[in-house]
DNA sequence: GTGAAAGCGCTAACAT
DNA sequence: ATGTTAGCGCTTTCAC
C-alpha cells in the first residue's frame, strides 16, 4: 500500500523486498573477487589502496552492506550482548536496574553492539533453561545485573561466555564487576545526620542478605564509631523483607512502636524512604518536620516533591555504560581483565534532614 | 580461570569452547540426513512420527540447539525487533517513552523475539545512516516511538520492513499505529476540574505541535463545551517548549502575571504540574492549597510525595505490549493489518484537585 | 517418508 | 596483490 510519500508493507517479505546488494553484486561491478570486496571492506593491508578505494566507492554507490548473519555464521561474533535481569527487579516501580540496562544499551550503540534483555525468573529451577540467545549462540558476551540465581550461573559458565557482574557477584571467586560503593555511602549518610547533631539514628534496611544493604549497615555502623555513637540494635530494622514503599511504610510503624528514642533514620533505599514518610504524613504528621530522613539511590530526583529526600546518588546510567565497556574489551580481547570497578556515590542534601531540635 | 564452582573466560573464544552440538552431529547420532533433523526440528509433517521422536530425544540428549546466524540465513528471518526512540526522548528523565520500551523488551520475549533499540538524532540529516540493524538486514520489524524525523521514515520505507507507531504516526497515510486516546483523556481532566466547580481553568501545554499535546487540548475545549463553559484563550498556554518541569515553573510565571481569574489548570502532562507546583510552593504558598491542579501521564505514581498529583493514567508498558503484538502478527503474516489501536486512559484523583472554594 | 545436494552471503586458507 | 575455493550451519528443493 502506499500512502503519500511513504510505504510501508506488512506481509512476510520476500528476498526481492530487501534493498540487498550482495558481496558478489559489488565484485562484479568492481571487476574484482568476492575475496578482494571482503578484505577491501575490512581494511585489511594486503590490499593496494588503490583497488581498496575502487571497491569502497562501488559499495557505496550500490549502498551495500554486508549481511549480519551470514558475516556471524563464519566469524562467530553477532555485535549482541545479552543482559540478564531477574523478574522481580525488571518489575520494580523504582527504575533502578532497568535505568542500567538503558545506560548498558545506550553505551553498547555507541560501540557498536546490540543489546538483549532477557528477564528470567528469581527462581530458576533445574528445569529451566537458559535463555534463547544462549542457547542459540546468539551474543557474544554477557552482562549480569542484580542478583541472579546460583544455578542460572552455574549452567551459564558452561558456555564460557565473556561476563561482566553488575551490582552483585557471587561470593566466591573473583569476576569482573562494577559495583557500587555501598560501604561508603552507608558512611556518608550517616555521617551526615551526626554532622546535623543527630545521635539517636535508626538504620531500616530489609533484603538484608542481599550484600548492597548489608554493607550499607556496615557503612553505617562506622560512622558511629568513627564518632564514638553506642550502636544501638534496637534501632537497627532489618526484616528480610523486598525494600520497596510498603515496607518502608511498615518500618515508620515497627520503629515508633519500639519507644526508643531517635531523631534520625537512614532507610537503606529511597522507596523505603518514602514509605516511611508516608508513615509519618498518616500517623504522626507533627514529626514530618523533626525527624530527619536520608534513603539511598536518588530515584528520579527530577519528579519528587516535597519534602525533597535527602539521598546517596547512585549514577545508574554510568553504572550500565562501564560494564559495557568492560565487556566489550573482554570481547574484544584488548584487555584481559577481570577487575572490579567500584563507583564512588555521591550524598544529596534535600529538605527531609535537618539540624536537630534539641528537646 | 576457575574460581569456586564457577568458571568464566575472558578471552575471545574459539570455536571449541561453545557447547556447540551442530545439526549433522545430532543426524550422525539419530543415523539419518541432516534434511530429516531439520524437518523434525521444524515440525514438518512430511517426517513419520516415529523418527521425529527419535530424533527429538537424541537432540535434547545431545544439548542440540539451531544456530540463530545459520538458520537466519536461509530463511531470512533473525527474531529480532528494531526499536527506535529520538535521543530527546530517551534521555528525558521522566521514563514515558522508556517505559514503553521495556513493555516491548518485555511481551517480545514472551513472543520469542528480542528487541534491540537504537536512540537516533531527532536533527536525522540526509547525511546520517539508517541503523545498523536495518543496514545489516538484522531484524525483522520495526517499532517507532514517538515522534520520528521525517527524513528517516522516508529513508527507512525503501527497506519495506513491517513497522508499528507508538504513540504518534506521520500526518499522512494509515500506518498501524499504537496511540493514546489523548482527545478523551483531556476531556477527563477538564471535566474533573468542572465537576468539582471550577470554571476558570487554565491549560498548559507545550510542544503543541505535538498531536498528542493538541489532542489534550481539543479534550479540554470540548469539556468546557459541553458544560457551557467560554474558552478564555488568555487561560491556554502553549508555549512551544519542551514539555518538562523547567517549562511547567515557567508557565506559573506567566499565569500569574496575567492577572486572570482561574482556579485550576490542566496541564498536559504530569512534569509540567509538577514544575507548576514548585513555583507555588517558591512563590505562591498560600495557592497550593486553593489552586486545583491535573497532569497527565500519571508518572511513577509509587514514588510521588505530596500533594499527590491527580493525573490521567496512561498504561505505558501495555502500549509497548500491543505494539509487539501487532508487529508480530504482521511479520508473521498470520493476520494483515494496518489498524490503529486507541487506548482508553483513566482518570486518578488525587490530592491535588479540589472542590473549588469560593472566593 | 527420507536423503542428496545446492545455496543463503559471507570470510579465510591457500594458490597464484 | 588478488583470485579460487572451501566452508560456517542451517533450510529447502528435488530425487528416489
Amino acid at each position: 500500500m502506499t500512502d503519500g510519500n511513504i510505504l510501508f508493507i506488512f506481509k512476510r517479505l520476500t528476498n526481492g523486498d530487501y534493498l540487498k546488494t550482495t558481496i558478489k553484486e559489488v565484485a562484479e561491478a568492481a571487476q574484482v573477487s568476492t575475496a578482494t570486496v571482503s578484505l577491501a571492506l575490512n581494511n585489511n593491508n594486503r590490499i593496494s589502496s588503490d583497488t581498496q578505494n575502487k571497491v569502497l566507492k562501488i559499495a557505496k554507490k550500490l549502498n551495500y552492506y554486508p549481511s549480519r548473519q551470514a558475516r556471524a555464521l563464519v566469524t562467530k561474533t553477532t555485535g549482541n550482548i545479552g543482559f540478564i535481569l531477574t523478574q522481580n527487579h525488571f518489575l520494580k516501580t523504582e527504575p533502578f536496574y532497568t535505568k542500567i540496562f538503558l545506560g548498558s544499551t545506550f553505551q553498547a550503540q555507541n560501540q557498536d553492539y546490540y543489546v538483549f534483555l532477557n528477564v528470567i525468573d528469581p527462581d530458576f529451577s533445574s528445569e529451566d533453561q537458559l535463555p534463547r540467545f544462549v542457547l542459540e549462540r546468539n551474543i557474544d558476551g554477557i552482562i549480569l545485573a542484580g542478583k541472579i540465581p546460583e544455578l542460572f550461573l552455574n549452567l551459564l559458565s558452561k558456555h564460557k561466555i565473556p561476563s561482566v557482574f553488575i551490582d552483585y557477584f557471587p561470593n566466591e571467586g573473583k569476576y569482573p564487576a562494577v559495583v557500587i560503593d555501598n560501604i561508603q555511602g552507608g558512611f556518608l549518610a550517616t555521617e551526615h545526620l551526626i554532622n546535623l547533631g543527630h545521635t539517636d539514628i535508626a538504620f531500616v534496611g530489609g533484603e538484608i542478605e542481599h550484600p548492597s544493604i548489608s554493607n550499607r549497615l556496615i557503612g553505617y555502623k562506622s560512622a558511629l564509631d568513627k564518632h564514638n555513637l553506642a550502636i544501638n540494635d534496637n534501632l537497627i530494622l532489618v526484616n528480610h523483607l523486598e525494600t520497596n514503599k510498603a515496607n518502608g511504610y511498615l518500618a515508620g510503624e515497627k520503629l515508633f512502636a519500639k519507644e526508643e528514642n531517635f531523631s534520625a533514620v537512614f532507610c537503606s533505599n529511597d522507596t523505603m524512604a518514602l514509605g516511611l514518610i508516608d508513615y509519618l504524613r498518616e500517623n504522626k504528621q507533627s514529626m514530618i518536620n523533626e525527624l530527619s530522613i536520608i534513603g539511598f539511590d536518588d530515584i528520579e530526583g527530577d519528579i519528587l516533591n516535597s519534602p525533597s529526600l535527602s539521598t546517596i546518588r547512585v549514577n545508574k546510567i554510568e553504572l550500565g555504560v562501564e560494564a559495557i565497556k568492560l565487556l566489550v574489551n573482554a570481547i574484544e580481547d584488548k584487555e584481559y581483565t577481570n577487575k572490579k570497578i567500584v563507583f564512588p556515590v555521591e550524598l544529596i542534601k534535600r529538605e527531609s534532614t535537618k539540624i536537630k531540635i534539641n528537646p
